[in-house]
DNA sequence: CATCTGACGACCG
DNA sequence: GCGGTCGCCAGAT
């Protein structure tokens, strides 16, 4: 197995939320970094109903190149993701797994 | 087996 | 804010 893990880290990600490389490699503790992830997410096989889009750069900067990058805005707006300039507008946005926590003290904001 | 090829990110000047 | 360095993986040819 090789990336297996990644993506099916990405399809637990809520539609409206977002996650960067980075955590997504800390997340699964791969070897690698942030670095190992994008290699990853590269490799993203299609018609998996994996929702790539919502795995962006840090700092909500989206890295692919034209003409995807522009896809994976559209796909992000369309699902409520503000920008702001050519950033995400990160604020609560970002997306970590669920804790095997009790649960949710109370409501969030 | 050798190379090439990509969706990264922290850090520094 | 911008550009360069460095660490880094797996699959294809």
């Amino acid at each position: 197995m090789g990336w297996e893990v990644i993506f099916g880290f990405v399809k637990r990600v809520p539609k409206g939320r977002v996650i960067t490389y980075g955590q997504l490699a800390r997340a699964t503790k791969l070897r690698g970094g942030a670095r190992a992830a994008g290699y990853a997410m590269a490799a993203c096989p299609k018609g998996r109903g994996i929702p790539w889009h919502r795995v962006v750069g840090a700092g909500g900067r989206i890295l692919l190149s034209e003409p995807r990058a522009s896809l994976q805005r559209r796909l992000l707006e369309s699902e409520g993701v503000e920008f702001r300039g050519s950033r995400i507008e990160m604020e609560g946005r970002e997306w970590f797994p669920p804790k095997p926590r009790k649960r949710r003290p109370r409501a969030q904001r």
